[in-house]
DNA sequence: TCGCTTTTTTACCAATTGGTAAAGTGACGA
DNA sequence: TCGTCACTTTACCAATTGGTAAAAAAGCGA
C-alpha cells in the first residue's frame, strides 16, 4: 500500500536530517514512552495520550515530533528489528558449532531479560499478522536466517553437531528465549518468586546441549 | 474487582440457565466471530462492529445476547482455558515418562495447528499483562502445573528421565509448540511454502527425546 | 535587545466506538 | 384471532481518539 517514504529508501533507520538539542531529546522520551504503551497494549490498544502522558508531553506537541501515531510505531518497529537481528549476526561461521549456538541462546536470553518491552512490542506486531512489518521480515529477517540456516546446515552434515533442521531449530531458540518475556505475567504466576532468568539460562543450556 | 457473576461459583462455564434453539445457534456465531476478531487484533483493537459484521447480526443483536464487550471476550477465555488445560490433565503418572511427555508436546502441536486462533487469543490476553485472566490463572492453571511439575519432578529423581526443571520444560513446552500459531505470520516468512507442521512435529519430538 | 525560528499550548474537530431506548417483527399457544 | 414473549432493527448518544489550526512562549544568534 502507502509506503509514504519521500525518498532515501524504505528501510533507512534514521533520515541524515540533522536534529537540535531539544528535538534529539524529546523524539527519544517520545520514543521510549511510545514504546512502554505499544508494548503494553497493542497498537490498536495504545492512545496518544497514554504515550503523551508517559512522556510529560502534550499530545499535539507529540504530533509536532512525529507525523502519526502510526509514523510513531514504524520507527520503533525499525529500530528494533536491527538490535534484534544483532544476536543472530554475531553467530560465527568460524567457531565452534555447538558453542556458537549455546551462546546465541544466552544472548537471546539475556536481551529477553534485558528488553522484554521490546520483545512484547514485537510479538504484539507478529501476533497481529504483522501489518506493519511484512516487507521489513522479508528484506531484512528472511535473508539473514537463510544464511544462518545453511550456516548451521553445513555444520549437522559436517557431522560437528547433531542432525537438525536448522530453520525449526532456530524458531525453537525464539520461541523458548523470549517466552520468558512476552508470556511474563503467566511465568510471574507458575514460578516461585525470585528472578526465574538464572534457571531459565541453565535449563537451556542444557537442553540445546543435549540435543545438538 | 467486579466479579458480576450473580451465583453459582465465579468459573462456572456456562451458567445452568436454559437457551432457546435461537439463542444457542446466535451465542455461537457471536463467539466465533469474536474469537475470529479479539485474536487477530486484541482486545481493544477489536470492534464490536468487526464482530457484528463477522457474526452476520446487527451490534444491538449482540448486546442482547452478551452484556457487553468485555462479557464476550472473558466469556471466550473461560472457555478456551478448559480446552488448553486439557492436554496437560491428560499427562499421565502410570505411564512411561518419557512418552506421557512426547505425547503430550504432540498434543500441544496439535492445537497449535487445529486451534491457532484460540492459542492468539490467549497470547494476546498473556502478552498484555493477563488484565483479565489473572485470577484464573491461578486458580486453575497453577495447580495444574504444580501437580504435573511435581510428577515430572519425580520421574527425574527416579531416573527414569534426565533430570531437569520440570516448569522450565513445560514452558519450553508451550513456547516451541505455541510458536507455530503465534507467530505464525513470521514463521510463513521463513519456511518454503508448505506445511510446517509435519516438520516441526519431527523436530520437537527429535529435541525432547535427545534431552531427556 | 531585537527579530526570527523552533517549540509548546489552547481550543477545537470529525470519526469511531461501546452502548441504550424504544419501536417493530415474528413465532406460538390459548 | 389475539396476546405475549422472544428476538431484531432503527435511531440515537456520550465518550474517546487521532489529528489540526493558530496563537503563545521559548530559544537563540547577531
Amino acid at each position: 500500500m502507502k509506503d509514504a517514504g519521500k525518498s532515501g529508501g524504505p528501510l533507512r533507520a534514521q533520515p541524515a536530517v540533522k536534529r537540535s538539542r531539544i528535538q534529539t531529546r524529546n523524539r527519544k522520551r517520545i520514543l521510549d514512552a511510545a514504546l512502554e504503551v505499544f508494548s503494553a497494549h497493542g497498537f490498536r490498544g495504545a492512545t496518544l495520550d497514554q504515550i503523551a502522558a508517559e512522556a510529560g508531553l502534550s499530545k499535539p506537541n507529540i504530533l509536532y515530533y512525529f507525523d502519526g501515531k502510526e509514523a510513531i510505531h514504524v520507527t520503533l518497529l525499525n529500530q528494533l528489528m536491527e538490535t534484534w537481528l544483532d544476536p543472530l549476526e554475531q553467530m560465527n561461521p568460524a567457531g565452534e558449532p555447538l558453542e556458537e549456538i549455546i551462546a546465541y541462546v544466552r544472548r537471546k536470553l539475556d536481551m529477553a531479560q534485558a528488553y522484554p518491552r521490546e520483545s512484547r512490542l514485537f510479538a504484539n506486531e507478529i501476533l497481529q499478522g504483522a501489518p506493519r512489518m511484512g516487507p521489513h521480515l522479508e528484506k531484512r529477517l528472511k535473508p539473514l536466517v537463510d544464511e544462518k540456516a545453511a550456516l548451521i546446515a553445513g555444520w549437522a552434515a559436517a557431522g560437528r553437531i547433531a542432525p537438525v533442521d536448522p530453520r525449526h531449530l532456530i524458531f525453537s531458540i525464539w520461541a523458548t528465549t523470549q517466552h520468558y518475556a512476552d508470556f511474563e505475567a503467566q511465568v510471574n504466576v507458575l514460578m516461585p518468586e525470585g528472578g526465574v532468568f538464572p534457571g531459565a539460562a541453565t535449563y537451556l543450556e542444557t537442553m540445546f546441549r543435549r540435543m545438538l
